[in-house]
DNA sequence: TTCAATGCAAATCTTTTGCAATGGG
DNA sequence: CCCATTGCAAAAGATTTGCATTGAA
């Protein structure tokens, strides 16, 4: 995933006609270089640490800001909460979302979304965006299950 | 999309141990007799046209109660709210959403899934649940603007 | 100097929960 | 009669906002 550099951030607020303040410099940053699907309250504790002054509300108004300007999306997963990815533009990836731990893994079908071009044209509709996530058990989770329900399996065996 | 019978809602309260109240038969009833993706505010403005006397609370767990059961699942678009549909046993489907308007159109994929299961694998997932939705402007919203831009076309030649 | 940005707390919005009262089976 | 269900109001959790203060340009 392609980072904003130091440069281009900077470049970008002034284009906006927004200030570069300590607040924000310390959000983007982290930002910047956390991973994808970062809830706002993770990306706060990292901020926290940098900068114990800095409010909740200022992360949430610098993420919005972000979210604004193409840099950063948001979406939700099966919770409530807000998670943030970085917008590589043009770009568009999936995801694969594990109901056990949590894990989330992205992907890229070029299949699918001509699939969904073609349904939407059927249906009369321009499409801006889309969302595609597959909820299911990782091979690691799997894996797991796996070895528990075999000792259960011996165990019952034996017993 | 199939509606629960009345008998059928009685036999599957009984199945599960549960009772038939005065207020679970209404919100039932309302669920049955509405569309898809209504949110629970929806519902309960119904539910209190049939009875102004059930609270808020009983339409929240009446309908976690039907989505726990299989009977309905719940999903949310764009925005923060929880809309229900009813759940045809085995049948899935996907949404297109108008950003102007908000009208929710349905369609199924067999050829979408068949690629998702097919990416899930590779990735060594296991998929118990998808969920894909395309969000773009209907030909309704569409034609609409195609007129209003002829119209400022038109204004600005004249002019 | 000026007005955008911040910090805090309070407000909002959706959903859940505790608990006493009610009522189905 | 017993315990599930209800209604209400309060709690919870995520996010937003009002407003006085701060600080970038």
């Amino acid at each position: 995933m392609k980072k904003l550099s130091e440069f281009s951030y900077r470049r970008l607020l002034k284009e906006r006609g927004l200030k570069s303040t300590r607040q924000r410099d310390v959000i983007i940053q982290v930002f910047m270089e956390a991973g994808d699907h970062w809830s706002v309250d993770e990306l706060y504790q990292r901020v926290r640490q940098r900068n114990p002054k800095i409010g909740y509300a200022t992360v949430y108004r610098t993420l919005r800001l972000m979210a604004e300007s193409g840099w950063a999306s948001s979406r939700q997963f099966g919770d409530r909460i807000a998670r943030f990815e970085h917008q590589a533009e043009g770009q568009h990836h999936d995801h694969l979302i594990c109901l056990v731990c949590g894990k989330i893994v992205e992907f890229e079908s070029e299949r699918i979304e001509a699939l969904q071009s073609r349904i939407a044209h059927k249906k009369g509709f321009q499409i801006y965006e889309h969302k595609l996530e597959l909820y299911g058990h990782c091979s690691d989770c799997l894996a797991k299950e796996e070895r528990a329900s075999k000792k259960i399996r011996e165990k019952t065996e034996r017993g």
